[in-house]
DNA sequence: ACCTGAACACCGTTCAAGT
DNA sequence: ACCTGAACACCGTTCAAGT
């Protein structure tokens, strides 16, 4: 029984094909860590010696570049956050989703501001992480930890904010937790004396 | 009397060279407002008939000349903020102040993701809008509408995050307006039921 | 189906030559 | 002092030719 949300039915690619597009993965996973999000795509190509054309072949635009090689890790955030659900209050558990989206958008340099829009595409962690953090928000919400009016782009928004901030000034663990505080200081109905 | 604070004491300029720096200026704005923040400095030497060496000299790097051309728009609005200091409470002030500081960042597609470092620069504007910034939020937190451990970088944070959320998803007025209040209600004590 | 890389159109930056 | 623009090193993207 096949799943109806299945994204893009792929055809299953040619056995030399999938193994240039992991090439291709691992060549940006390094590259990008090297030099950032906005890397040269002919500098990963000729790393994964493989011919430019064929990394735009597999991954038309940097974003969906951006959003196959973060794949992985948002598949294990998103699970990782289920997995805790039982252990965690509905309020301390969409902090904690916030703050591994933080350290996500933070891994490589760049990816913050690009973040909005490489979580909009159309990859099984985008959509994982999505799902995710729609669901730990309608939680917090049906509980009255979190306002009503807050949306999922909201959430993203303050992670955009808080990434960039960290990417910007100094990182330092105690200023994400003072960012990520002061944002859900505001967002939820905890009175913050 | 002349202020301490003047930043670089800048030789007077040749006229010819301050006709050509004028005409870049407008140039620049011309250019960053059809084709955004990233528009190609070429186009704008074409434009203002001017060879690019020109445009190095006086403006060594993107965020010099962002700054430059932002920086009338950031006098005003520094000064509009002191108007109305009076007639507003120091929590409504402040408000007003990141409200008019995102509608300045969201002035050319592109601005907002470099708006934090573009405000380092060391212009009047610049230098005007964070003693301004910092007016405001040091008179929020000595009235106790704003807590003590926010800091300016905290707010242009905020304002980028804002700005980015505009340039992304719609614009609508009343979502800079929810976003505002969401971040204020975040940072400012008010409870918010 | 897929791969390759030359070809094209672009861009930022520097610097020697000119006024 | 200042201006100019050619020169250099780069980049993204497409597409004809090849397997």
């Amino acid at each position: 029984m096949k799943s109806k949300l299945s994204a893009t039915d792929e055809a299953p690619l040619r056995a030399d094909a999938a193994r240039n597009r992991e090439r291709i993965l691992e060549a940006a996973e390094e590259v990008f860590l090297e030099r950032g999000a906005e890397a040269s795509l002919d500098d990963i190509a000729k790393r994964a010696k493989v011919g430019i054309g064929t990394l735009y072949r597999r991954f038309p635009t940097r974003d969906a570049l951006l959003a196959a090689t973060s794949d992985e890790r948002l598949l294990s955030l998103a699970e990782a956050s289920r997995a805790r659900d039982e252990k965690l209050e509905p309020s301390a558990a969409i902090r904690a989703f916030v703050k591994e989206l933080v350290n996500h958008a933070s891994h490589y340099r760049g990816l913050a501001a690009l973040l909005g829009t490489v979580l909009q595409e159309d990859t099984p962690g985008c959509h994982a992480g999505r799902e995710e953090g729609r669901r730990l928000l309608q939680r917090a919400q049906k509980t009255g930890a979190v306002r009503k009016d807050v949306s999922f782009d909201d959430l993203v928004c303050m992670v955009t904010a808080i990434s960039l901030a960290i990417e910007q000034g100094g990182s330092s663990k105690s200023r994400v937790a003072h960012l990520v505080d002061l944002f859900f200081d505001g967002i939820g109905r905890t009175k913050a004396v």
